[in-house]
DNA sequence: GCAAAAGTGTTTCGTTTACACCCATGC
DNA sequence: GCATGGGTGTAAACGAAACACTTTTGC
């Protein structure tokens, strides 16, 4: 018994096999927060089938890559963006859910943080659409959609994945927007606070300064206005108007690598 | 610009294509309890690669079948199980995971409860093996056995699999043990009742009857001592050695299916 | 000065934990 | 009778939930 398949160079089909193969494809449902909202991107289809549509970014997976190198390929090329962050959604595999042959995808989700997000990438082939606000999709994606919804309010309850999503420096008010925004809910803001404070995975982005004469001067000069602060860092600071409103300022944190990678492994202890 | 593919019948390779495929498998890691071990089933591979080693019930998915299909037609075909709860596991898609060609396979996990286990499927082409003592495994198969057991413990935590690896009625001493074979960890007995009948998922087997002198008749009669009463239910009680055993024999309960089907809608509320 | 946003502390309540005692069975 | 396994209750400890007050900022 021989080998099931050949190689045909220059022929018109030139990959032949005894049984018959399916195509396999890698889809990606990449999540940000900006603007006080959790975000998806969408790619704007070019070609045949769902021309001018919706979808995630994705395509057919090569020999040689495995699933998870393949959809950081597509998504390098179709989006430039280098996720902090992937993980494996699941296979979907309809019968009819591709129109030109039978084909399975691998769907996986990624996490990026406001500042990764590239101006203008392709400009209006690529943009990112509210969770809430999703024009129609291409294929089956909008099941793919759910599923992504689904797992990311899973893996937040008990996995530390919200600062993915969160520039660098953050404040408490900030994280805890992020999670309602993705769980659905409302957290009381004392306990909230308490209990991320609680779990050491948050540093001060801002040393502790002892409460004397010298430490006031530093502190001013350092930090003039809050204001002022944040125009100096980021003309415009994505994701979060910190600008034209009302109230005190948070103050920064910053996440401990440590602990988080220690809540990464072990499931860690921060429920939400 | 045409098609991607042709078929060319009476061909030696009658499956042509434009661009390489890959092959697609599935593979199933089937999960029971039994003789207070939790064990998988593993089949005698019958054909090249690996033949003669353990490997996990699986094969080609078709192009006719979803991939859930696909893994419980093979289950059917190698095994004659049909598991009461069936899940996703992943996509191993190492490279060079299959020496045949290209192969991606998706992993199911399913579970069975020990009278479902029919007794000489094909004698020793199929067997279970305890999780603590298991062959070497062909392909990559050792890999999604680990993932299997990974999401195995990650799920028992807060969803109500465990009924599905005990038969129908069972005591709760019992199902303590499953969650901490599962687990790797003690309970407090006493906690763990509390905490399993406050959650109301349990019904007791034997309807409970008023304290009067009418029921204490019928009572005896009905159980005339525990372990005549095991006897008659199943000559050996598959799984937990109820004959030969010191102590009081543990009140009979069973799955309280609304509750269950609740629980596994909105994730419940069974942390354990 | 006022409203809005954020930081900090306290009291209350429920759940979890730890532990003691009693009952039923096999040997 | 004794060791083993199983059923039931209770006090202590811990964490979650509810709630009040103060500070900083924009207008």
């Amino acid at each position: 018994m021989g080998k099931n398949y050949a190689y045909v160079p220059g022929a018109e089909f030139p990959f032949q096999y005894k049984y018959e193969h399916m195509g396999v494809t890698t889809d990606c449902v990449i999540f940000t927060y900006e603007d006080r909202k959790l975000k998806v991107l969408l790619v704007r289809r070019g070609a045949e089938p769902y021309k001018g549509e919706w979808a995630f970014p994705g395509g057919f997976l090569r020999m040689d890559e495995t699933a998870e190198q393949g959809a950081l390929r597509e998504l390098r090329e179709e989006t430039a963006l280098w996720p902090s962050s992937i993980g494996q959604l699941g296979v979907f595999s309809d019968i009819d859910r591709d129109p030109r042959e039978r084909v399975i995808t691998i769907a996986w989700y990624a996490l990026v943080k406001p500042s990764e997000v590239v101006g203008g990438d392709d400009a209006d082939e690529a943009a990112w659409f509210p969770v809430d606000d999703i024009p129609p999709l291409a294929f089956d994606h909008g099941q793919i959609l759910k599923a992504a919804l689904e797992k990311l309010r899973r893996d937040i309850h008990f996995q530390p994945v919200g600062f993915d999503l969160l520039d660098d420096e953050f404040t408490i008010p900030d994280l805890q927007r992020l999670y309602e925004a993705i769980l659905g809910v409302e957290f009381d803001r004392r306990n909230f606070q308490r209990k991320i404070l609680a779990s050491g995975i948050l540093e001060e982005a801002e040393p502790v300064i002892e409460n004397d004469f010298l430490s006031q001067i530093h502190f001013s000069k350092s930090r003039p206005t809050t204001s002022a602060f944040f125009a100096m860092e980021e003309p415009v600071p994505e994701g979060m108007p910190r600008k034209g409103r009302q109230g005190r300022p948070g103050n920064l944190f910053r996440l401990n690598r440590k602990r988080y990678e220690e809540m990464k492994e072990d499931g860690g202890k921060l429920e939400f």
